[in-house]
DNA sequence: TAGATTGTTAATCGATTAACAATC
DNA sequence: TAGATTGTTAATCGATTAACAATC
C-alpha cells in the first residue's frame, strides 16, 4: 500500500482536474508548474510536490503535457470508471443535483432514487426510478452500490448513513447538515451549504 | 483591529455554531470542551484554542453555558443582523437554495432574483421578484446588498462577479465550478458541488 | 474545600515554501 | 549546447496537541 497522501493534497486534486480540463478543452497543450499554480492562487512548489504525490508526470525543461496529465490525475481520481451510486431524499438539492449532468458524464450513475412522498415513489425522476425508502436494505442487497447520496432531511440523516453502511456502500456524500457517525472503512465527504455561507458571513465579520 | 485569525479555526465556527443550535434546542444547559469537541471528532485543545481566538466564553471547573456560547458565536459570525442578498441564475441549485428557508431564518434576506429566461423574469420564485440579469447594475446602484450569490452557469460566472464587485458587493457566495478572481477586499466562499464527489471518489481510490 | 475545567503557553507535528541538482 | 523546468530535499512556517497554572 502506498504512503497516505496527506488530506490538503487530496482536497486540491479536483481543482487541478477542472482547470486541467478547461484547457484542454481550449486545446492548450503543454503547461509549466508556474503557470497553472499562477492561475490557481497557488505556488508552484505546492503544485509539484502535490503532484509528485502521485508519480511524476512532468518532463524537465518542457513542463507538463495538459492531456497526459489530466489523464492521469483522472485516474488517479478514479474517473476513468463508472460508480454506482443510490440518492436518498428527492428534496431540492437531491433534484438539482440529478439534474446535474455533469456527473453521469463522468461514470457516476445513480441506479436508484429513494423517498417517501407517495407523489414521487413510482415515478421516474430524470430517466431514474423512485423507490419507497423501506425498500432501501433491500435494494442494496440486490445491487452493488458503491456511493450512497444523502439529501434526505437531518433528521433521518443518520438512519439512513446506518442503512448505506450496512448495504455494503463505501463512500457517503452527504448534504444533511449534521456531523454523522460512520465506521473507519467507510469514507465520508459532506457539502454543509449552510456552513459555507456563515463562514462567508463571519469572514466578512471578522475582516479575515 | 484584531489579529487575524486562522483560517482553519474560522472554517470549524460555523460547525460549533450548527452543533450548539443543536444543543440548545435539546435543552442542554452547560456542556464542556471535552464534550462538545467528543461529539464533534476534534480535540478539547483545539475547540479551546478556537475559541480563545475570539474572547473567553467558558468558566474553570464548570465548561460553557450553551445558550451564551451559541449567542457569543452567532455574534461572532455576524448572525445577529441582517444581511441583504441577490441571486444571480434561477436554475436548480439556485431554486433549491431559495427554498431552503434555514437562510432568511438567520437573517439573510435574498432582495431580488436575476436570470435571462424570458420564462421566469417578471415573476416571483419564493415570493421574491426575478429581474432580467442586464438590470443588475441598475439595482445594485439603488439598493444596499452586502452578499451576491452566482447561481449561474460558469460561461457568465466571472462577468457577473465584476457586476457584483462593480456594485458594491463585499461578499461572493459562488456555485459555478471556476475560480472566480475578485479584489483582496471582496470576501469569496465558493460552494464546488462537483469537487466535493470528485474527492470522495478520490479517497475511496486511494485508500485515505 | 476538593474536583473539575478553563485559557494559555510550550512542544510537537504537518504542510508550505524555497532552493537546487538532475535533465529534457 | 544553453535555457527552462522538473522532482525532491531542506528550511520555514503555521496549526494542532499537550500540559498546567489559574480559578470557579
Amino acid at each position: 500500500m502506498r504512503p497516505a497522501i496527506s488530506p490538503r493534497t487530496l482536497a486540491r486534486l479536483p481543482m487541478y482536474y477542472r482547470y486541467l480540463e478547461d484547457l484542454n478543452r481550449q486545446g492548450v497543450e503543454r503547461i509549466s508548474s508556474h503557470l497553472l499554480s499562477g492561475r490557481l492562487g497557488i505556488t508552484a512548489s505546492q503544485l509539484r510536490q502535490d503532484l509528485s504525490a502521485f508519480g511524476q508526470f512532468g518532463q524537465q525543461g518542457y513542463g507538463y503535457r495538459v492531456d497526459e496529465l489530466l489523464r492521469s490525475v483522472a485516474k488517479v481520481m478514479g474517473l476513468d470508471r463508472e460508480h454506482n451510486l443510490v440518492l436518498v431524499g428527492a428534496g431540492n438539492i437531491g433534484r438539482a443535483l440529478l439534474s446535474y449532468d455533469n456527473f453521469s458524464r463522468r461514470g457516476f450513475k445513480v441506479l436508484r432514487i429513494f423517498d417517501v412522498s407517495p407523489d414521487i415513489v413510482g415515478q421516474r425522476i430524470n430517466d431514474i426510478p423512485v423507490d419507497h425508502s423501506r425498500n432501501l436494505a433491500a435494494f442494496l442487497a440486490e445491487h452493488p452500490v458503491e456511493i450512497g447520496v444523502i439529501t434526505a432531511p437531518s433528521a433521518v440523516a443518520q438512519q439512513t448513513a446506518d442503512l448505506l453502511v450496512a448495504g455494503g456502500v463505501t463512500g457517503i456524500w452527504n448534504f444533511a447538515p449534521v456531523q454523522l457517525k460512520v465506521p473507519s472503512h467507510v469514507f465520508l465527504e459532506h457539502v454543509h451549504i449552510s456552513d459555507s455561507l456563515f463562514l462567508l458571513s463571519l469572514r466578512m465579520q471578522a475582516g479575515c
